[in-house]
DNA sequence: ATAATAACTGCAATCGATTGCACGAAACTA
DNA sequence: TAGTTTCGTGCAATCGATTGCAGTTATTAT
C-alpha cells in the first residue's frame, strides 16, 4: 500500500538531505544533538525502517548467516537450530537454513549458494559423504567466517564446537563397566567420521583403563536405524562368546538392539545392558526408557553462533577457535542394572 | 578476495554496455543472437554471479520467504519445514526461519521484522497465544502472500492449508468405538484453539453416530505434556462412571495417560485404550506403541510452498486457496484390543 | 576586529542491476 | 532514391543508504 518510508522522506519532512539524516540515525557525531533527536523523532513517527537491501549492496555484508544440516527435522539439527536462531536474532541476523541429505554434491552446491547469497557467515555440521575440503576453502578465501559444529573437518581457518565425543564414550563404557558388565561391544556408525571414531576410542580407553580385553569381534558398524541395531544383536548373540552389553553411537540402533533383545527374551538391562548416544527424545519416553549420553544440541548452537559473533568482531586477527562442550551421561532403566555401582551419574 | 564478477566488468571485456549485458542476460528479444550468445559466454567464463540485494533493491523482491513457526524443534514444525524448503529451494528462494515460542508479542515483531526485510511471502502457524489479527491484516495490506498451515485465523485474503482436524477426531474416536469401547473421554488442549476445537467436534460427532451419549465429565483440558495426561487419568479415573478409552489430542498427553494408568496397574488396551494425535516419533518406538493420527507434515509443508508459489504467479487475482489435507490414522498396540473388529486402518 | 578553528550540513559519487527513451544503422517499401 | 520501419545498443535515471570532501556558519583566539 503506502510505499515504504526513506530517509529521503524524512529528509524532505524535515527540510535536510538524505545524508544528514543518515548520519543522524547512525550517530554520527558529526551531527548536532538537535537535529540528531528531531530526526530520530520524526524518523520514529513516520515508521521508518532501513532498507536491508540497499545497506547490504553498500556495504557488502547482508545480516543473513547460513545454516547448513544433514536434515533439519531431526531432533538434534533442529535444537542446535533453535539455539543459533536464539542467539543471533535479537542480534539482526536472519538464519537461513539449508539441508544437505548427507550428499556431498549438494553441500557443495549450498555452500556455492550462500556465498552466492552474501551471508555474513555460515554454521554448518558437515554431510557423512563429504570427502574434498575444497569447498570449505573457497568460503575461508571469501573472508567470511565458517563455523562446524559437531560433525568437522580440519581446515585451517575454521572455527567449530564439538562436544567431546572420546570423553562422551568414555563415560558410557565406564558405566557399563562400573555396572558390572564385562563383555561389553559397541556399535559405531562409520569410522572414518570423526565423531564416531572419537567414541570408539573412548570405548577402547575405558575398557583398556579398566583391564579389559579389547574384542575385535564385539566391534559392529551399523546403520544408524532401529533396523541395523536388531541385526546387530543378532550378530552378536551368535558368537561363542557373546557380550552381555552394547554402547551403540546411535539411540536408533540402541532401540533396536533393546527391542530384539526383548524378542529374543533376553532381560534388559540385567541380562544384557544398553546404552545409546544423542538423547534422542523418544529415549526417554520408552517403557524402557534409554540410557544415553546427551549433548545439549541447543547449547552447542548457542555456541557455534557466539562464536561467529566473535569472529565477526575481531575481523583482524583470524584465530579459528575450538570449543569442546562436555557430553552429560544420562543414566536411565536400560542399564541400571541393580547389582550397579552407585555412581553419581545424572539420572532422568 | 578478488572482487565479484559484475555486468560492468562483462561489459567492459566485451566492450559494450551494462545495459546490454542485463538484457543479454534476461534473454530480453531486443538482443541480437550473437551479442547475446557471446555476453552468456564470457558470463560464465568469468564466473558472474547476480548480486542478489542490487536486484532486490531495484525490485523490492528478495526471493525470501518467511517462516514462522512455535519451535522450530518439534519434530511436527521441523518436518513442516523441511517440506517448505524441499519445494522452494530448487526455485531460488531462501527460507528465513522464525520461532515465536507460542508468544503472540513475539509473533507481531517477527511479521515486522520480516516485512522489514522484504520477504517475498510468509508461511506461518499462528501461536497458541495469538488474539489479534491486526499483524496478518498488515501483511495482507503490504501485498505479499501469507499462508497459514496447520494452525490458522480467519483472515480475509491468507490462504491455509490444514489437515482435516474434523475427521481426525472422527477416525480417532470411531476406531475407538469399533474396538469395543463405549466410555470414550477426550483430552483437548484448548477449545479456543481451532484445530483442537475440530478434534473435539470429530469426537462428538463419532459419539452421536454411534448412539454414544456425550459425557461432559469425559472431556478434560490439559496441556500438551506428560505430566499432564497423568493427571487426566487420576481425574478420570475417580468418576463413578470412569471411562475405558481416551482421545487425546495431545500424543504427549496420551503417553502420559499411559504411563499413569501402567502405574495404576490397567491394562492398555485391554481395559483401557488410548489414542493420540500428531504422530510424534516416540509414539512409534514404544514399547507399548501409540495408535495416533498422522498429519504428513512434510507434505503439508510442501503444499503450503506449492500455495505461496501460486499466489506470487497470479498477481492479479487474489483469490485465498483453503487446502485440506486428509488424515491417516495410524493404529498401533495402545488401542489394538484382540476384540476389535477388523478393520481396514493402516498398521504401522 | 580579523584570522583561525571548530562544528554542522550539503553535494555528489557509489554499490549492481534494470529499463524507458533515444539514437544510429540496416532493411524495407513505394 | 527518399522515406519509413525495424533492430540492436547506448545513455542515464532509479532503487535507498552511506561517506569523503567541500562549503557554510558559528565560535574562539589573538
Amino acid at each position: 500500500m503506502k510505499d515504504k518510508v526513506t530517509i529521503y522522506d524524512i529528509a524532505k519532512a524535515l527540510n535536510i538531505t538524505a545524508a544528514t539524516v543518515s548520519r543522524a540515525l547512525n550517530n554520527n557525531p558529526k551531527i548536532s544533538e538537535a537535529t540528531r533527536t528531531l530526526v530520530l523523532e520524526t524518523a520514529k513517527k513516520m515508521n521508518y525502517e532501513q532498507n536491508r537491501f540497499a545497506l547490504a549492496l553498500k556495504s557488502g555484508k547482508s545480516n543473513n548467516v547460513g545454516v547448513v544440516v544433514p536434515f533439519i527435522n531431526r531432533s538434534f539439527f533442529s535444537s542446535i537450530i533453535r539455539g543459533i536462531e536464539e542467539e543471533l536474532y535479537p542480534k539482526g541476523y536472519h538464519v537461513i537454513i539449508c539441508q544437505t541429505h548427507e550428499d556431498g554434491k549438494k553441500e557443495e552446491e549450498t555452500l556455492q549458494n550462500l556465498l552466492n547469497a552474501q551471508v555474513d557467515g555460515i554454521l554448518m555440521s558437515v554431510s557423512k559423504t563429504t570427502k574434498s575440503i575444497k569447498h570449505f576453502e573457497k568460503v575461508v578465501k571469501s573472508n567470511i567466517p565458517l563455523v562446524f559444529f559437531d560433525r568437522i573437518k580440519e581446515v585451517k581457518g575454521v572455527s567449530s564446537v564439538t562436544i567431546d565425543d572420546f570423553k562422551g564414550g568414555y563415560m558410557a563404557t565406564k558405566h557399563l563397566i562400573d555396572s558390572g558388565c564385562t563383555r561389553i561391544a559397541h556399535a559405531t556408525v562409520d569410522l572414518s567420521v570423526l565423531i564416531y571414531k572419537l567414541r570408539y576410542d573412548g570405548y577402547r580407553k575405558a575398557l583398556e583403563d579398566h583391564g579389559i580385553a579389547y574384542n575385535e569381534e564385539y566391534l559392529i558398524k551399523t546403520k544408524s536405524d532401529i533396523d541395523a541395531g536388531e541385526q546387530a544383536i543378532k550378530r552378536l548373540l551368535k558368537l561363542k562368546n557373546a557380550p552381555d552389553a552394547i554402547f551403540s553411537s546411535s539411540d536408533y540402533a540402541a532401540l533396536g538392539a533393546i527391542q530384539q533383545l526383548h524378542a529374543m527374551n533376553i532381560k534388559v538391562p540385567d541380562d544384557f545392558a544398553v546404552v545409546g548416544f544423542s538423547n534422542e527424545p523418544f529415549t526417554k519416553f520408552m517403557e524402557l526408557s534409554i540410557t544415553t549420553v546427551d549433548q545439549s544440541p541447543v547449547e552447542m548452537g548457542r555456541m557455534s553462533a557466539k562464536v561467529f559473533l566473535e569472529q565477526i568482531n575481531e575481523n583482524d586477527l583470524k584465530i579459528e577457535k575450538k570449543v569442546e562442550l562436555s557430553p552429560e551421561l544420562i543414566v536411565r532403566k536400560s542399564s541400571s542394572k541393580l547389582t550397579a555401582k552407585n555412581n553419581k551419574q545424572i539420572f532422568i
